[in-house]
RNA sequence: CGCGGGGUAGAGCAGUCUGGAAGCUCGUCGGGCUCAUAACCCGGAGGUCGUAGGUUCAAAUCCUUCCCCCGCAA
């Protein structure tokens, strides 16, 4: 057990934490975890624990927090960590962390590299219409995701797909992944492949102002931001001032004459909204200060203050 | 003390300002109509109006307590 390498695994949301679990589970030498530190949430302030600190507390594993990073350098340092697994941590680590593990340092990223390097790849696969991702194990190096590949695998994006269903399934390729290729990092029985700087595409962090869906832009692109945003953080559409998260869409082929965004009622598929003379059907919404409710219970309590309204 | 919305029948809502018989759209149950229906018609069941107290002849509605849910912002 302790002639095994010693890991250091840093991590923050739950994808990061279902990993975590893995590696625990297959007795991988994980000596310490690093994640960002706890965030005041919701409305109450209260301080929540990230996914991954919450794997690494119940397995009795310590806990490093720092603001920045370079703060627990020392600590790292003395750690002697032979491999550092980094896997959505949220920070930019640097090169003389880097440089600490006598194995070397790896990530784990949510897409097929080179395509969508940067802190939202599952969001911007779907977003920007991709037909595939995968997870990629890379080396780590100075520029964000650039590392050379040293394994990968492909997962299909279904044409409805969503950020939700599309996060599932990389989580468990992922999981599959590293447990079958950790034991080669660890024994430097792997080759590296540089990644084609020509191919290289960028996901960057979705921002506030994205969430905003607006109904006069093409139908496939519509669609693909909305479902990109499921669940979370949710695209919101403005309807007769009332702001209205999308949390659940539909395609159809049906023709409408009405003008863009305007709500043509309750189908049987859903609430039918004119998109491009084409119709489609929102299934999940959630008014501002309000649940999540299906189609037909939003229609049943505002359907008739809205009926030809027009989102914005 | 960050800003704000809300808790009324199984679901989603109105009613609260201007106290005075519990309503709307659905669902559900029964019946009818139709070649047919997540269509239409008729009828029924189902609510101590979040909790605790106060004001009043009378409280979903006004005042106060507490609990819970959510949107924004961070």
């Amino acid at each position: 057990m302790s002639e095994q390498p010693t890991i250091l695994y840093m991590g923050t949301p739950d994808f990061a934490a279902r990993v975590l679990s893995t590696l625990l589970q297959a007795n991988f030498h994980i000596i310490a975890v690093l994640s960002q530190p706890d965030k005041q949430v919701g409305r109450k302030k209260v301080m929540a624990p990230t996914p991954v600190k919450e794997v690494a507390l119940a397995a009795g594993l310590p806990v490093l927090q720092p603001n920045k990073i370079g703060d627990a350098y020392q600590e790292i340092q003395d750690l002697h960590p032979d491999l550092i697994l980094t896997c959505a941590y949220g920070q930019f680590v640097p090169e003389r962390i880097l440089q600490i593990p006598g194995l070397g340092s790896f990530n784990i990223h949510g897409s097929y590299l080179p395509r969508l390097r940067g802190g939202a790849p599952i969001h911007r696969a779907i977003w920007y219409g991709e037909k595939d991702s995968g997870i990629s194990i890379i080396k780590m190096v100075k520029r964000m995701d650039a590392g050379e590949i040293l394994f990968q695998e492909k997962v299909g994006i279904d044409p409805e797909e969503t950020t939700g269903t599309l996060s599932e399934k990389l989580i468990q390729c992922a999981c599959a992944l590293i447990v079958e290729k950790l034991p080669l990092i660890l024994s430097g029985d792997y080759t590296c492949i540089k990644q084609i700087e020509t191919q290289v595409t960028f996901a960057r962090n979705i921002q506030k102002r994205e969430e905003f869906i607006r109904f006069n832009t093409d139908y496939q692109t519509l669609y693909n931001h909305i479902r990109a945003l499921i669940p979370s953080p949710g695209g919101y559409g403005i309807i007769k001032d009332t702001r209205l998260k999308l949390l659940g869409i539909a395609q159809s082929n049906e023709g409408t004459d009405a003008k863009d965004g305007t709500l043509l009622g309750l189908f049987p598929q859903g609430l039918g909204v004119a998109v491009k003379n084409r119709i489609l059907y929102l299934t999940m919404v959630q008014p501002a200060g309000k649940t999540a409710m299906g189609a037909r219970e939003f229609y049943a309590g505002h359907g008739k203050d809205l009926l030809g309204a027009r989102f914005l």
